[in-house]
RNA sequence: GGAGAUGUACUCAAGUGGUGAAGAGGUUCCCCUGCUAAGGGAAUAGGUCGGGAAACCGGCGCGGAGGUUCAAAUCCUCUCAUCUCCGCCA
């Protein structure tokens, strides 16, 4: 959500910088919106402050012993009005609030022009893509043909974009979230396992919500989603509170499956393990203090890294350009990790500074000593995504026999050296 | 799933329609005491929205949302959370 305040202030730098993501934002109607409110509420108020009044007389005249008939009518005409203006402030406290929940948040100066992700920057690359003195085999053939893969099956049981992991398929889904969860553990972030299903105040805090509903699997019934990311059960953990400042920054990483609708991806990535509705991910999140969030964009886009460096998988980093930032992000680098069946880095990490964009719609703050409460900046990464990642390491460690090496760090969750 | 109970500040807790939401503990500051403990005094209902240059003024806030009433922590309805018991169950 947008500073109210902030777009009040610095109403032409807010239109310019949201200017870069393109889209129509309709920002005109803020200020009339703005005053319409302001001068009902202030009426409303009046009426109330009057009511108030009235209410600390009347036992005192009654005590008095005299009448108080008279304000009593009057009070009843006055409480018809304020009632009757009820509807109206709601009405335009709802059209404010949906106003700025429309709006996307404001992208970091920081931010290339551009529409798509070819308009993305290249930070930096390590590793080479991966060498092979033989014709390379793409995930999913070596996969099924390993044993480690079942789409037939995961079709028959729940249709098209699902995957049945079998024998050390299974394993090496397990041991990656292991060793990730691990290494994360051991570098400061607290692990949690959180519900995997959340209702809709929770999905409205991070973002999910109200826009973007159709992305998502609903429970009928019920008021529960499943979640797409873990991103939205642990970055709630702290919705309506306000945190010590000495807390911060505060750090957690959480595995979960995620799952996600994929409505407008027909076609794409139909084979293997790119685009699933359920996927398993390691996700890092981060609470910290608005003055150093960048600071803390940086190590949280290195702590990703270091899982892909300790894998040994070739991989590099992109900024997203306005156009392909998500909406709640202020800035965004993407890892991509080298995937030799689709001869290009493919997204395996999404590191985001959201700023207070989602603290402010959850309403996660921070208190120095003797301080206001001002809005906590959020951030979080996949670290990685565990299906896209098994994925590379089923291509880029794949041999000439068909075989394919474990690399190092797995070897002590896998119990093997090889898969064959 | 069934029955019951409870939600008031950092904690405990009083408050069943009417002027400022008691009190205690804790915390902070001050006094006293050679020091410490004990004792005395003061502050302490967060937060948020609106107006104002500011001092300050006003609205909302007793888990949440509605309702009744001139007036609601208090009465009514719905809802959420927690606890106890029963049932079911990994």
């Amino acid at each position: 959500m947008q500073d109210i305040r902030n777009l009040r202030e610095n109403f032409e730098a807010t239109k310019a910088a949201l200017a870069k993501r393109g889209g129509e934002y309709n920002l005109e109607q803020f200020a009339e919106i703005d005053k319409r409110r302001k001068e009902l509420l202030q009426k409303s108020e009046e009426m109330k402050a009057r009511q108030n009044a009235a209410s600390k007389q009347i036992p005192l005249l009654k005590k008095e012993g005299k009448s108080t008939d008279a304000l009593m009518a009057e009070m009843k005409e006055l409480s018809e009005a304020v009632k009757a203006l009820e509807p109206d402030v709601r009405a335009i406290d709802e059209e404010l609030e949906s106003f700025l929940m429309g709006l996307p948040n404001t992208p970091h100066p920081s931010t290339p022009e551009g529409q798509t992700d070819a308009d993305n920057l290249e930070i930096r690359k390590w590793g080479e893509p991966t060498a092979f003195g033989f014709e390379p085999q793409p995930h999913w053939d070596l996969g099924e043909a390993l044993g480690m893969l079942d789409p037939a099956a995961a079709a028959k049981i729940a249709g098209a974009r699902f995957m049945l992991f079998r024998g050390l398929g299974a394993r090496l889904e397990r041991a990656i979230a292991s060793f990730m969860l691990d290494t994360h553990s051991s570098r400061g972030y607290t692990e949690v396992a959180p519900p995997f299903l959340a209702h809709r105040r929770s999905m409205t805090g991070t973002g999910q919500l109200p826009k973007f509903e159709e992305d998502m699997f609903h429970i009928s019934d019920t008021d529960f989603f499943l979640i797409p990311t873990a991103e939205v059960p642990v970055t709630n953990i702290h919705r309506e509170e306000i945190l010590d400042a000495a807390q911060l920054p505060i750090k957690y990483c959480a595995y979960s499956p995620s799952f996600r609708k994929e409505g407008g991806s027909a076609g794409r990535d139909t084979r293997g393990l790119i685009r699933l509705h359920q996927f398993d991910k390691v996700e890092i999140v981060k609470f910290v203090h608005p003055d150093n969030s960048y600071a803390e964009l940086e190590s949280l886009t290195a702590d990703a890294e270091h899982i892909l460096q300790l894998l040994k998988l070739p991989y590099r980093c992109v900024q997203l350009c306005a156009g392909d930032l998500g909406v709640a992000g202020a800035k965004t680098y993407d890892l991509e990790v080298w995937m030799p069946s689709y001869n290009r880095y493919v997204e395996i990490s999404s590191c985001t500074n959201f700023e207070a964009y989602q603290a402010r719609r959850a309403n996660i703050r921070f208190k120095e000593k003797d301080g206001k409460p001002a809005f906590a900046h959020t951030l979080n990464g996949s670290g990685l995504a565990v299906g896209r990642t098994a994925a590379a390491i089923i291509e880029n460690y794949q041999q000439a026999d068909g075989s394919i090496k474990v690399p190092d760090v797995l070897v002590p969750y896998m119990g093997v050296e090889f898969i064959r």
